[in-house]
DNA sequence: AGCACGCCGACT
DNA sequence: GTCGGCGTGCTC
């Protein structure tokens, strides 16, 4: 019997990021297990808080008689399994976090919030009507209700066929109706068209085939754009059903990727979770429940369903295994697919990574036999990959074409829309114009709060910061001399839309981009109107790169493939390459062949050659070699350290005395290489100042905790506004 | 993060 | 003598 417990509460200091040890009254000895949300007095006038009981022990060491008492349970059953908790001490020594970082992450917020099922009460039939009863309206509502028996409640019943809710009360005075008190959904019950199975081809089917009989428990598709790994990723999971366990699939940010959602919801039917960032707390609790309760078999969703609390879990599926979303930039800082790959041990199940491009860290392991490769190198229903031409934009300059078109992408075009298909645009920057600047001085206009030059939208004439959304009206003149002279320099996605409409009469486009799909369920809506062929041109930032599979496109122009290469960032080769190939990949995924215009500035650039012909393995072996050569991932770890305040001054003060810091403790570790301290690229954002300090090198667990200790020190009694922020392998260090 | 303790100056 | 300013340090 368990008399002690050790519990993390529910304050998310620093200073509180440990156990504190409870005695388990007697009355809830047989009730209390590993998991539980419990209440508990807390500090000196014992204030009622919550907290999580993440240990239980029979003997306590200390001095018993300080210790108190947990007040009572909170839920009627554990959030937390024991392998969460053990997956918890992982990730808060793994990616530097707090527990309640990491219990925040697993559990649906609302439950602390008091969340519960949502109930209605519907309207039953309950007797036969008899007397005055037994005719108009009194029969005819029965009638209704008897057809609709137990669904809608009285306001419904109203708006659906106008039955007086009068009526309605005067049948359940008399018993002929009842009511009653059901729960319901907050999920998407939608229909959607069934996806109907698709028998394997040779290639899917070997791929198949490989995954379950083998004895490996990691495998990389890579397969090419069109392969078809959506399928094999459905046929496995009606694999997993058949065996009752259950399937996990991945996805880079679900909202973005309605298609995957469709298909699987088209063939598992509605029983079928899905989890992402734009859920509100109600539903985000709902489809956690479920998958709790074992009512789905299937969950799709973002980075944050790895935490989903399944209870036999079979299988994870990792799609688009290279994108970045995958890591978190907030606490606790993790990766989906490095916790995919824990759980896995854990539960003994299957993780499968697929993509296009994959990341240039995970076909280093695969290359080391670490995951087991697996290859699709032609397209599922026998379409060819596009043809990819590469359009240098300097000699459209000397051929005085102007324009942001070259001749080869106007001729496409024209010729595709002809013809009556459809044509994607891309171009990774929204907004219509990238900077604004004085012709006379030189002044360019920058964001009041950040470091960053504004971005014109046409849409509503405005200059917007990109960092922090202030928007302030187009100036006349230059605020700077007062000359009238104020000019427009540089290409976005609403700047496409204009010139495109310009060029080409009565050309229907539409636009996806961070402005377009603010709302909820925009994407898909654009995403409707395009398949539903409402529009001929789809212009879009990178949204417009992922997963789309519509037959009738069969143009790709990238505008300009040039803005992600400069990037101060060791992977911008690598994300130019997948960029370009996953977008050229939308190109002729129907009967019709496709064409792809990449347009640049750099046509001999690396990524751009590599992924024009379609060679993922020489680019691959490019930049692996490079990565060895300047020691950076997956041959190293890089701990990224960030520190922000409003006072400039102090915040170089404290972040130079932690470089010296560091730099002392290990300076004979000719493992670790230190940068900085300095200015982050972007160096202000909001009014807060912004600087770094880098690692890389062999930086094991305890050093990087070792580190975490360090900062936290230094800047425990430092002053309020300070923020620290420790990343081990961030995905964006700008 | 809260909250109490405590050590100094101002005030009934 | 005591009220209240916020700096310090602890919270099972």
């Amino acid at each position: 019997m368990y008399k002690y417990a050790g519990i993390i509460v529910n304050n998310d200091s620093i200073a509180l990021d440990k156990k504190f040890t409870y005695k388990i009254p007697e009355k809830l000895q047989n009730e209390i297990s590993l998991g539980y949300r419990v209440y508990i007095p807390f500090g000196k006038g014992n204030r009622k808080i919550d907290g999580f009981v993440l240990d239980l022990f029979e003997n306590y060491d200390g001095e018993i008689n300080s210790l108190k008492e947990i007040i009572s349970l909170c839920d009627d059953f554990p959030l937390l399994k024991e392998s969460d908790i053990h997956l918890m001490e992982i990730i808060t020594r793994k990616y530097l976090c707090t527990f309640l970082d990491c219990i925040k992450v697993m559990i649906p917020s609302g439950i602390s919030k008091g969340i519960k099922k949502k109930f209605k009460y519907v309207i039953l039939v309950q007797n036969t009507p008899t007397g005055k009863f037994s005719k108009e309206p009194y029969i005819d509502i029965y009638n209704i209700i008897n057809s609709n028996n137990g669904i809608y409640n009285k306001n419904e019943l109203f708006a659906k066929f106008q039955i007086s809710i009068s009526s309605l009360n005067t049948m359940i005075k008399y018993n002929y109706l009842s009511v009653q008190k059901v729960s319901v959904g907050r999920f998407d019950k939608r229909n959607f068209n069934f996806y109907k199975e698709n028998k394997l081809n040779t290639a899917q089917l070997y791929v198949y085939n490989e995954i379950i009989n083998s004895k490996e428990k990691k495998f990389l598709i890579h397969g090419i754009t069109g392969s078809g790994k959506t399928e094999i990723y459905m046929h496995l999971v009606s694999y997993f059903m058949k065996l009752n366990k259950e399937s996990l699939i991945l996805v880079p940010e679900i909202s973005l990727t309605p298609q995957m959602v469709e298909r699987f919801k088209g063939r598992f039917g509605s029983n079928i979770a899905v989890f992402h960032s734009k859920l509100s707390d109600g539903e985000r609790f709902d489809e956690w429940m479920r998958v709790k309760l074992g009512e789905v078999k299937v969950a799709i969703g973002a980075r944050s369903a790895v935490f989903l609390p399944f209870n036999n879990l079979g299988l994870i599926v990792i799609d688009e295994e290279h994108e970045g979303s995958y890591k978190s930039d907030s606490n606790p800082k993790y990766n989906a697919k490095e916790i995919a790959e824990i759980r896995c041990k854990f539960e003994g199940c299957k993780l499968i990574l697929g993509s296009a491009t994959p990341s240039i860290e995970t076909y280093y392991r695969a290359s080391n036999n670490e995951i087991k490769l697996l290859e699709i190198k032609n397209r599922a229903d026998g379409a060819e990959l596009p043809k990819v031409n590469v359009v240098d934009m300097r000699e459209e300059l000397i051929k005085n074409n102007k324009s942001i078109f070259s001749g080869k992408l106007y001729y496409e075009l024209k010729e595709c829309l002809n013809r009556g298909e459809q044509a994607i645009l891309f171009l990774n920057r929204r907004g219509f114009s990238t900077f604004v600047s004085c012709r006379q001085c030189g002044y360019v206009f920058k964001c009041n709060h950040c470091d960053i030059s504004l971005t014109y939208h046409s849409e509503d004439s405005s200059l917007e910061c990109h960092y922090c959304g202030a928007k302030q009206k187009v100036p006349n003149l230059c605020p700077k001399c007062g000359s009238k002279y104020v000019k427009y320099f540089g290409i976005g996605t609403e700047k496409v839309e204009q010139e495109i409409k310009k060029y080409i009469k009565d050309v229907r486009t539409i636009r996806m981009d961070y402005d377009s799909t603010r709302r909820k369920n925009s994407i898909e809506t654009i995403y409707n109107i395009f398949k539903e062929k409402k529009a001929d041109v789809l212009i879009g930032t990178q949204m417009v790169a992922k997963g789309l599979d519509f037959k009738n496109v069969t143009l790709v122009g990238v505008i300009c493939a040039d803005l992600s290469l400069g990037l101060p960032d060791y992977r911008s080769e690598e994300r130019t390459f997948q960029i370009l190939t996953q977008v050229s990949g939308r190109a002729g995924r129907g009967e019709k062949p496709g064409t792809v215009i990449i347009q640049t500035y750099n046509p001999k650039e690396n990524s751009i050659q590599y992924s024009s012909n379609n060679n993922y393995k020489d680019f691959y072996k490019n930049e692996i070699l490079f990565r060895k050569v300047m020691n950076y991932p997956p041959f190293s770890k890089i701990l990224c350290i960030n520190m922000k305040s409003y006072y400039e001054n102090k915040l170089i003060d404290t972040i130079q005395s932690l470089g010296a810091a560091l730099k002392n403790k290990y300076q004979n570790n000719d493992k670790l290489e230190l940068l900085g301290p300095c200015p982050c690229s972007i160096s202000k954002i909001k009014e807060f100042y912004r600087w770094q300090i880098i690692i890389k090198g062999n930086i094991t667990t305890e050093i990087a905790n070792d580190i975490k200790d360090m900062v936290f020190a230094l800047t425990k009694n430092c002053y309020e506004d300070l923020k620290v922020s420790i990343d081990i392998n961030p995905s964006n260090m700008l």
